[in-house]
DNA sequence: AAATTAAGTCAATATAGCTGACATAAATTC
DNA sequence: GAATTTATGTCAGCTATATTGACTTAATTT
């Protein structure tokens, strides 16, 4: 037996005002995220690669030498998620592997001149986004912009963000007390 | 024959500070926007529901009334892709349809009740992490967060966001002066 | 009456993720 | 030195979300 549902009656009404929801950023995050995503994807779909080829991409150009395990740290996923994506990127020559030095166990994950190119290339029209955005919205402290988007992500999560190069000078609101 | 690579020695260089590449903000928007999504995809699965349903189902709530058609326009995806995620949310009563009463081939699509409660219980932890995180950020104007946000939108974009109900107080900049 | 439009549906395809199981080699522990 | 653990890779199968293209139905417009 199928469960019967409740109440069809249709509701008419916008949701009210309500201080427990914002709704407005709600929104803007989902259609900023879209477009800033747009610009790389276009590219991107020229090589037959997807958004999970740019993640790559994008962090073994930041941290170069990191090992796989640190590699699926970042992002997030699985490793067999990962295989097919970068076993791509390496047999198209964006990516090198390097037996580890200490551990002879780890891959080291290096970007080649095309990959490096490529990296730029998509973070090119990303960064022009932003910085028109910046200068549009007439933001005369882009560290407001940084501080919220970083206490946005998971507290455990930000210290990763803090070892990328260049990142460990936007601090927490506390460390400033 | 397979197109010999050109090189693959590795690059052990990391990506140097360049003023054409904002790599902080783009790995921010990252990790920012992946954690902001977590919340609600938590809550999701436990209805077999996805991301897809959650915008659907956030638009219905927002804008009731609208129709098939314009749905598609604000989640710029196909007829073919929306077919399926919105006959779930029919189904399962969290959605009505209702015939258009100027045009009678159009589909009303309005939340019921059930609809209604689920797009408030997924709009909450988003909600209270934005409000925390602009807490948290020391953020005294968040107008300069919405309107950075709303300058990464695509120019034709932008007016679909202001025609949300209470989106229309975030002027673009040069409204300003 | 003919053409267009709104919505729905069928089929096939692609991408990106997942779980589970298993293999290999290297490092660590007992 | 043997046993265990760890890092990586791989196989098979599954799911969710999106795509293109073709076609139908009903209602509206020309």
């Amino acid at each position: 037996m199928t469960k019967p549902i409740a109440d069809r009656k249709p509701i008419r009404e916008t949701l009210a005002r309500d201080d427990r929801f914002d709704f407005t950023l709600i929104e803007l995050l989902f259609f900023a995220y879209r477009d800033f995503t747009s610009d790389p994807d276009d590219i991107l779909s020229g090589y037959g690669f997807g958004r999970a080829h740019h993640r790559v991409l994008h962090f073994v150009n930041r941290m170069p030498g990191l090992t796989v395990a640190e590699l699926l740290d970042v992002l997030k996923i699985t490793k067999q998620s990962l295989a097919r994506v970068l076993k791509q990127l390496i047999d198209t020559g964006h990516v090198t592997q390097l037996q580890g030095p200490r551990d002879r166990r780890q891959r080291e994950l290096y970007p080649t001149e095309r990959g490096r190119a490529l990296a730029l290339a998509l973070a090119a029209p990303q960064s022009r986004r932003i910085r028109a955005a910046l200068e549009e919205a007439g933001i005369g402290d882009r560290s407001a912009i940084e501080r919220f988007l970083k206490a946005m992500v998971n507290p455990e999560l930000r210290a990763q963000i803090d070892n990328l190069p260049g990142n460990d000078n936007v601090p927490d609101r506390e460390d400033l007390d």
